[in-house]
DNA sequence: AAGATCGACAACCGCCAGCCA
DNA sequence: GTGGCTGGCGGTTGTCGATCT
């Protein structure tokens, strides 16, 4: 197609991100906002591609993450989620405040799939195993264990069939093919996405040069911005303050 | 104690949608 | 209407610590 690379890519640093770049790219954002992510890391004086500084930011530095591990109703909700949206990770995260597409799908695939799959719930479709092996009987015989383990997921990747589709097809969701338990449940949530991220962004325009006028005053000169690192580690509850208290102010 | 294997998660890749000139 | 650019998405890979042999 000739498409011009994200960046130089001669030029740009991969792999893990070290606590200097991490600095750079926190100090730089939560001074001036993320402008057009390309020009970030060129301003910021960072060696990575843009898109590679917004993945850094959006599932790694953001103040307003949880970490840890995913609590018990979390993952239900995740399931629930799944039930009704698919693979659709970014719409599942967007009902979870404090928690990535990025983090839910890592959790799903090294967690939830395979708790469902102990269950006896097939972790696509949420069909009971025994129904969805009476319909794969036809063409599974041969196939290892781990190959029969039921999953689209694992279908050869052609894209352009892939998730990047499903968003364009909106009721692509294995829950059409299921009962309407979880799904009704969780339907109330699903009317619109949480404005978090929008608030949040806000923020962080107030945070252009006046930090005060957001209600959160940081300070960054001379770099005191570990607090903020500190979030990494902890969480932002472990400070007694939550995000949506920090807009309220 | 050392090497092999496994599991979790951070990061990358390639694609698409939407915006704008 | 068209093409380029950017942001965002989901799938996949790479890395590293934990566990096993």
């Amino acid at each position: 197609m000739g498409r011009k690379p994200c960046c130089d890519k001669l030029r740009v640093k991969k792999g893990p991100w070290t606590a200097e770049e991490d600095r750079k790219l926190i100090s730089f954002i939560l001074a001036n906002g993320h402008l057009c992510w390309r020009l970030v890391p060129k301003l910021a004086g960072l060696l990575r591609c843009g898109k590679s500084c917004r993945l850094r930011w959006t599932n790694y530095l953001r103040p307003d993450l949880k970490r840890g591990l995913l609590t018990e109703p979390e993952e239900q909700l995740v399931i629930d989620l799944h039930a009704r949206l698919g693979n659709r990770w970014s719409k599942i995260a967007a009902q979870m405040p404090g928690r990535t597409d990025n983090e839910i799908k890592n959790h799903w695939n090294t967690h939830i799939k395979k708790k469902l799959l102990k269950m006896g719930i097939h972790p696509v479709t949420h069909e009971p195993l025994s129904k969805q092996a009476a319909a794969e009987t036809t063409h599974s015989a041969n196939i290892s264990a781990d190959q029969a383990e039921p999953d689209s997921e694992s279908q050869p990747r052609t894209q352009g069939s892939n998730g990047a589709q499903n968003r364009s097809e909106e009721n692509s969701s294995p829950s059409n093919s299921t009962s309407e338990g979880p799904a009704l449940e969780i339907s109330c949530l699903l009317e619109e996405d949480m404005p978090l991220t929008d608030e949040f962004w806000n923020f962080l325009g107030n945070a252009d040069g006046n930090e005060a006028d957001a209600g959160l005053s940081v300070s960054w000169e001379g770099g005191t911005y570990d607090w903020l690192l500190d979030y990494q580690d902890f969480g932002i509850e472990d400070f007694g303050l939550s995000v949506s208290e920090a807009f309220d102010n």
